[in-house]
Order: structure tokens, then sequence, then C-alpha cells
RNA sequence: GCCCCGGUGGCGCAACGGUAGCGCAGUCGAUUUGUAAUCGACAGGUUAGGGGUUCGACUCCCCUCUGGGGCUCCA
């Protein structure tokens, strides 16, 4: 059975519970500091979040960060006053002048039901709109940062106005805070776009324009190396490996629909021969021209294309960054068209594939979610039904617990999202498996069934990856640059004592090299000490010293990047280790 | 797209409106070294791009491009 890892079941604990009252109390604590040292801020809304709290005021000059220390001074003053919170309830005519200065919290107000009981809580002279619930007194914060300060339209709506948040965070104690921080700066230090610079995997210019990556020769080969497994993977899973091109007829997305629903994201239009082209945005319908390239029968289904296509789509300026969120990725996409009687066991299938790739990558931890029909969809409510139905069975089946979202599929389908928890704690979405009644409609897809009846099959869009760029920048931030040895671009460095080990250097690394690792000598001209320092920086996972010991006893010195001066051993034990280590983790090693 | 903050050699940074510097990386030379930085020299920049203000602009103003933090958490 495989190791699913622990499912993240939604449920609050008391800690986390705390913590939102501690953390919406420091947002009230905040907005009375912000109100005391700019009178004229309007308030709107102060939430506590995942991380910390925030509070959005309209003020007619941005926040500076002398601003913050201001505040948040004032704020440590108020909670060693110890206040109590007073919770009050108040008719609607007693809090709408109370708050006749604050028009947001008067449009807050208006928006609420009849029935609704209002209420305010107070500590000390300030007073704010809320239903709570809050700590008893403001000495129960802690520990409380103030952290960044960022535009945030009202409402979230950009044709309202921008209003000034303020991002801060509190816990029950400063031990807490100060983990929480370095959490925060361990994060810092993963980042991928950082990494990616120092470990030269990958860039980003001016010149080639914004979201567009180039993947230099390291990142390149890890790329490789997670494409080829993925390859290797999937056509031992049964599917299909197939091509198609960049662009397509403007037709083709017609009919798909895409020009209707997807446009806002596609690149405009080239012209071929006085057609009109389009780059595409999704590989789904050239997966589909496959399939209708020929009658299908009954006997041939289920059918699953699979395919790493590379897709452009605009992504508003504000929203890129670095490999997470770029304008020209690689899905590793596939279209699987099956029977209603295979749809359970196809989806099964998908998910324990999508765990067998995932645990290869070290991720073991997952939240899943299932999202059913939305309001306005397309589809036979029937099939609707029964594909969701598979979806929830297929997941009970393994004993995995999910998340329901209820109305949140796309309209033309249900779907599964999963995602995934790397060695920070932090979810990144990748996988998705998704129901699609829509293209097989809009494409007259059919198959002859056992009594030559012409149907509609069901078919599935998966991406386990989710993209190539953006699952391999999840997993630079995941192992913190350090590369598990199948993975690492150079598996070890060979350093030379003197040049006049050289020869012996380049003997070893021919061993190494035939043997199919990825080795390098470093024959600069710098001192052993500088070549291990490289070595470290570059998170080559084995250094091996080589000198006059090593050269008359035809060995290596070993280094592990973490583990370091494990001593000599002869090439045949090293090259040994090296293979076994290599090996890429697969679910039967786990059983 | 919108708000705020940035853009200075490949990278990380400095420079009251008055000669663009430093570190790392690079190249060359010396050194031939035992588990995270040997020494020295050299080279490298129309300060993102364009306009303006000024005797004089990296510095001030405007526009464009581009990077970062946000714009979902609803009293």
């Amino acid at each position: 059975m495989l190791d699913h890892g622990t499912v993240d079941t939604g449920h609050v604990s008391p800690e986390i519970a705390l913590r939102h009252r501690l953390r919406h109390s420091a947002a009230h604590v905040m907005a009375d500091a912000v109100l005391s040292l700019f009178p004229e801020a309007k308030m709107a809304i102060g939430p506590p979040t995942q991380d910390g709290f925030y509070y959005d005021f309209d003020v007619s000059r941005p926040f500076t960060p002398e601003d913050l220390e201001q505040i948040e001074a004032l704020m440590v003053k108020t909670i060693a006053a110890g206040h109590s919170f007073r919770r009050e309830e108040m008719t609607r005519e007693e809090i709408t002048s109370l708050f006749s200065d604050q028009p947001y919290k008067l449009e807050i107000i208006e928006g609420l039901a009849e029935e609704e009981t209002l209420t305010v809580y107070r500590h000390d002279e300030f007073v704010d709109l809320c239903q709570g619930p809050h700590v008893e007194n403001t000495g129960e914060i802690a520990a409380v940062k103030l952290l960044t300060v960022a535009g945030a339209y009202w409402r979230g709506d950009e044709h309202r106005p921008m209003l000034q948040r303020i991002y801060g965070t509190a816990f029950e104690s400063q031990e807490a805070l100060d983990a929480h921080l370095a959490r925060l700066e361990e994060a810092e230090r993963r980042d991928h776009r950082t990494l990616g610079r120092q470990l030269g995997l990958y860039s980003i210019h001016d010149e080639i324009g914004p979201g567009l990556i180039v993947w230099h020769p390291k990142g390149g080969l890890v790329r490789t190396l997670i494409e080829d497994y993925w390859r290797e993977l999937h056509r031992r899973w049964g599917y299909d490996i197939v091509y198609s091109p960049h662009i397509g007829r403007g037709s083709l997305w017609q009919t798909s629909g895409h020009l209707e629903f997807f446009r806002e994201n596609m690149y405009g239009s080239l012209e071929v021969d006085e057609q009109e082209y389009f780059l595409k945005p999704m590989n789904c319908p050239f997966h589909i021209m496959i399939y209708k390239s020929s009658l299908r029968s009954y006997r041939e289904l289920p059918i699953r294309y699979g395919e790493l296509g590379t897709v452009y789509r605009y992504e508003r300026s504000g929203v890129l960054h670095g490999l997470m969120r770029v304008r020209g990725f690689t899905q590793d996409d596939a279209h699987i068209f099956c029977r209603p009687d295979q749809v359970v066991g196809e989806i099964g299938r998908v998910l324990d594939l999508t765990f067998e790739l995932l645990h290869a990558f070290g991720f073991s931890e997952y939240s899943i979610m299932v999202s059913t029909r939305p309001e306005k969809a397309v589809g036979d409510p029937v099939m609707w039904e029964h594909a969701t139905e598979s979806l929830r069975e297929s997941l009970e089946q393994r004993g995995l617990s999910f998340g329901i979202d209820e109305g949140g599929g796309a309209f033309y389908g249900p779907k599964i999202d999963i995602h995934i928890t790397d060695a920070l704690g932090r979810a990144w979405q990748c996988t998705t498996i998704q129901f699609d009644f829509n293209l097989p409609e809009r494409f007259d897809l059919t198959y002859q069934d056992d009594e030559g009846n012409r149907v509609q099959p069901y078919m599935v869009h998966r991406a386990i990856l989710g993209s190539v760029e953006r699952f391999f920048g999840v997993l630079l931030e995941h192992y913190a640059g350090a590369f598990p040895l199948w993975l690492a671009p150079v598996q070890a460095v060979i350093v030379p004592i003197a040049d006049r080990h050289l020869e012996y250097a380049g003997q070893v690394q021919d061993t190494l090299a035939k043997a199919g690792f990825r080795v390098e000598v470093d024959s600069r001209g710098d001192r052993m000490n500088q070549k291990i320092r490289n070595a470290q920086m570059q998170k080559v996972p084995y250094m091996l010293v080589v000198g006059d010991k090593e050269a008359e006893a035809g060995s290596v010195s070993v280094r592990h990047r973490d583990e370091g001066d494990l001593g000599p051993m002869p090439i045949a034990s090293f090259k040994e280790r090296l293979g076994e280590e290599a090996a890429i983790p697969s679910a039967n090693a786990t059983t």
C-alpha cells in the first residue's frame, strides 16, 4: 500500500483558534495606533489570516517603514497597558451614528442583513465594528510584529479605491513569533529566483520578455531528468506520448470555445497565408484531433494521450513571479477518453500515478479538494453526477480524505485538485484532474458502443506536475537547491590537490562517467579549500579529494555536502554507493 | 492592469546636484596546497531606455520598459 501521507482535514485546532482571536485583536490594536497617529485615516477591514493579520486604511499618503515602527511602538504600549476587550451589542441607528465618519464601516453595515445582531468591540478608547471573537485583554497579545505595507483594493475590486494595507503577525509567545520569523527568513533563503541564479539553472531577460524562461545547461539537465522520468512512468501506466504544434488555426479555437471564453489569456493572432492562427494556450484541441483521426470502438478505450506540451498564456504583468507564474510554460498534460464503466478505474489510476510521481520527488503530504457542479454549467446532469461520484469513490477507495468545494467546479466538469506540502509546510497546487463535458460536445466526439450506437466518451483532462516550470520552482525551494542525487546536475566534483593529480582525477572521472554518473573535475588553480567551498555552494552532493595517497591507493577521499568528510574509499566502493543512492525513489521501495 | 518601493560592471552593493567606487565572479601571473575563501595584477559601467530642469544629473521632474511586495481571507 502506498503511503499517501497525512491529509489536511480542515478542522480548526484550539491553538489555531487562539491565534485567530489573538491576531484579530492585534488588528484592532493596530487600527487604534493608526488612528492615533493618522486621525484622518478611514478604517476598512482588518481580519486575521493564516499567518497573521492585516488592516486596510484609506489614508492620504502611503505608510512608510518609519510609520510602521511608530505604529508598532504604540501597539506595544497598548498591549502593555492591559486593556480589556469589551463586546457590546448595538442597534443599527446607534452604530450608524457611531461610525458616521467612517464611510467604509457604513458600507459594511449597509450590507448586513436586518436581522443580524450588530456588535462592536472596544478596548481603551478604541471601538470597531466587529463580530469577534477577541481575547480578553490586550495583554494577551504576547508577541506582535508589523511586516509590510501594500496596496489593496477596497473589497478586492480593482474598480474601487486603493487602500493601504498593513500586514503583521502576532503569536502567543515571543518564541513562537521568532520561530515564524525564522521560517520567513528560511523561505527567503530558499527563494527559487535566487537559487536559480546562484546555481546557474535558468534566467529571465528583458531582451526576451517578461515571464519567458531560458534554461541554462544545468537547469536543462535537471529538467530533462524530470521529463525523462515522467515519460518513462507514463508509458508504464499505459499512456501514449504525443506531440502537437505550438500554433493552430483560428477556427480550431473557435470550435473549442477558447476564443469565446479564454481570449483574454491568449496572445494576438498571427496571419499565415491569409488565415488566422493562434499560439496555443492549451493542448486539448490537438489531442482531440488525434482522437478524431479515426472512428473509435468501445474496444480501444480507454485512450490516454500524454504530452509535455508548451503553452502560452497572457498573464497580467503584476502577477508574474519567477518560475511560478510565467507566460510560456510546459504542462505535463494528458487527456483520457473512456467509457462510463471505466471512469472510476481511470480516476483511480490517475491518483495512483500521481502519488507515485510526487513521491519520487520527495512529497508525501497532500491536501485534496473535490469541486462540484457550479450554477452555470454545460453537459448532461447525469454525467455530472456520475463523474462527481466517481471522483469521490476513487478517493475513498484509497482511504484518502478530502474536502468538498460545493459548486467550485469549472463550468465544463467536476475536478480534483491536489495541493502538495513542501519542506517548509507551504502548500502548492500542482495536480488537477478535471472532467470535461464541453469539448466532447463541441468537437462531436464519439465512439461506437457494443450495440453499434455512436455515444459520447467521458473526457478527463489531467496534469500532475501542473507546469514543469512551476514544479521545478517548487522542487528547488523544497530541496533548497540541494537536489537528491538522481536529480543533481553534477553528482560529484573531483578535487585534485595539486596539478600533478590531474591525470589521476581524469581517470576517476572516466571511470564514474562510464558508469553513467555526472562528474566534473575542478582543474582550476585554486587551493583545495576553495574548490570544496565552491562545490558546497553549488550544492554538489559529493566532493572527491584526490592527492598522492589516493593516486597511490586507487581511491578517493569522499566528502558529502551534508555529512562532511567520509574518509577514503576505493573507487569501486564509491561507485557502488553512488549507484544505490542515485536510484529514483520508487513507490514499491516504501511499501 | 492598479497601488507602493526599486533598477548603478555577470552577481551583491556604495556614491550632500560637482571626477561613478567596493566586494564576489572573470582574465593573467605567482603559488601546488589535505576537507567551506592563497597572494598580486589586469580588465569590466553612455548609471534600464527616452525626454526635460540645471553651468553641471546616478542623484530632481515626466514618459516607457522592467523587478519586488500586494490587490482571494469580508464586521
